[in-house]
DNA sequence: ACTATTATCCGAAACGCTTCGGATACTGTG
DNA sequence: CACAGTATCCGAAGCGTTTCGGATAATAGT
């Protein structure tokens, strides 16, 4: 391995200089500097991170922290989708990401805060936790910056990323509505988590506003799951045969609807219109194709990326950044 | 930041103990031993990586070099899948992965191998890197240990993990000659994988087996891309519409070539017989479900972690792992 | 009682880099 | 010509660990 002493040596120079000419300081002589970079190319020099991010105590590193790399997950593309952004952004400021999920921190017994402290790690970006999370709080009460993908916490250096959920939730079922649907179901997500919330607030204003009674039966748990979405959409629809709409708060859910009203030997849109969320690339693939409401997690990760890096270059205080989402107006709402 | 030093002026004893304590040597009284742990424990201690890295000169880090973390790629949740099983392999054992792209390696001119030297990295895990790759001989003929998924290439220390993918594509013709097709397409994927080759060679045996004389112009360049699937498929069948059934070297591509056969008035598998390739999740959602062949891209992550982790400690040589694969023979193929 | 062995412990160097606090030599100013 | 100012360089300490080569004391063997 070559070494900045071997540059030196080389250059007949001292290891400062070299470090300060590779640095790009400014108080090393410009012929020296480009012999010493001179020298670090013809070598194949490259800086060991390892002792720079113990010398510097820091590294130029930003690490996201997932809920899990499941074996059976990731079918929604959203997980994918999001660290794509985040590399994006990553490699034009030549930062380095790093992957930690909160089965290994469990496994580990180790907080998300410890695990950054291992690693001289300025800050964090957190997706698909939970809000019943053990660490999240630590690590959201910590002075190290991290930014929180659909989660709405307040905090010194804490930095929110996600659409209005309510809102959007909102635009689905009134979009149904404008379909005269009016009784219409909603296939919930995981109660922990804040996303589930806000997309039932958002359904519940929608009938609210235009004077249809809430029936909070008609509201059922998917849990974000296909099998668990198709179980309760054959329930709820065997229960109550006047439902002519559902409203799934994640696409995942829907594609278990579709599958549900096919063994009822229904049809969508025909006989049962629906409405997804997130729009996974094959929304539109499967038939009819469904109406969902657009993310655009890519962008997501990105911003959440430069909004970290800000925080971490002391730029950025706290603040909330809502991205735009859009309904998808395809085949699964059939006008009655 | 808790250091080892700190536990030592706490348990009065050296630092050489302490970290011999935390590592679990056995040149240390069991007491002592506990004692410490104890006092690291409630300090809230962690090993710093970095350090630890520096002076091991090695990091327990496994990298996987990907070919790229694009916006729109994933979709067939490969990588998502070959990444979650690493990462469940890398837990167990207490390594940490790093992710590297190759379009990182490429914007910074740095090769793989310079990135794993930077990082003190013990060996890496490739995919979905092409054959014509720069970065690819560099760091298979480097003495450094890594592990290739699907490409098969020999050198020191290096190992291979894939289906076999002549077997496998033969498989898939042979169902589609099976059904008394013989006039049977083929959208091949990029010509700089290794497997694409590997799917050729097989789709060309399995006609030439029983006698079936090979057209190359009904093999068409898909590169392993939906659209361009699409493309492709219009014009072939098109052009000879007496083919009654398409063989596709990725899953993405036979979506395609549905979108396709749909557009063109035609139906699978009615008018066209569809065989794809790779099992994505959403090949059964499709409608008819794509009958293809599955490959479990979990367990050929899991499994190139294991042997990277065996070659790393030298607990193994280099040698070609290969998986099962198997057909799933769902709806799109008819019998004619 | 006197070595030989073993169980415990420790000091100091090393890993490769950054950075603080000067040191040196040269420039221009009055 | 003395001085401040600037450009350029460097020594040494430090980041938090590991590890080599002993040192010490307790135990066992004869």
């Amino acid at each position: 391995m070559v070494t900045i002493k071997d540059i030196a040596k080389i250059a007949n120079i001292s290891v400062t200089t070299v470090s300060r000419a590779l640095n790009d300081f400014d108080d090393v002589n410009i012929n020296t500097k480009h012999k010493i970079q001179q020298i670090a190319k013809d070598l194949g020099y490259f800086p060991n991170r390892s002792a720079q991010s113990l010398a510097k105590s820091q590294s130029q590193t930003l690490v996201i922290i997932l809920s899990g790399l499941l074996r059976d997950g990731g079918k929604d593309n959203i997980v994918y989708r999001t660290l794509a952004g985040m590399y994006q952004y990553a490699e034009t400021v030549n930062y380095e990401v790093n992957l930690f999920t909160t089965s290994s921190a469990h496994q580990k017994e180790k907080s998300y805060f410890n695990f950054c402290r291992e690693h001289n790690i300025g800050g964090a970006i957190l997706q698909g936790i939970r809000l019943d999370d053990l660490y999240l709080e630590e690590i959201v009460n910590s002075s190290m910056p991290c930014v929180l993908i659909d989660i709405d916490m307040q905090g010194h250096n804490v930095c929110g990323v996600s659409i209005n959920n309510k809102q959007a939730s909102e635009d689905a079922v009134a979009h149904l509505i404008k379909a005269n649907h009016r009784n219409i179901g909603m296939i919930a997500g995981i109660k922990e988590a804040y996303v589930s919330i806000e997309r039932e607030k958002g359904y519940i204003c929608a009938l609210s506003k235009v004077g249809i009674p809430y029936r909070s039966e008609w509201v059922v748990p998917g849990n974000f799951l296909e099998d668990e979405a198709y179980k309760q959409v054959t329930a709820i629809l065997r229960r109550y045969p006047e439902i002519t709409a559902l409203f799934c708060a994640s696409d995942m859910m829907a594609i278990g609807a579709y599958r549900a009203i096919k063994d009822l030997g229904k049809k969508v849109p025909e006989d049962i219109s629906i409405v997804g969320f997130d729009n996974i690339p094959f929304s539109e693939h499967i038939s009819p194709s469904l109406t969902t409401i657009d993310q655009d997690f890519f962008l997501m990760g990105h911003e959440a990326a430069k909004e970290l890096l800000a925080m971490i270059e002391g730029k950025s205080e706290e603040k909330k950044i809502v991205m735009t989402h859009k309904l998808l107006d395809r085949g699964s709402v059939r006008a009655i």
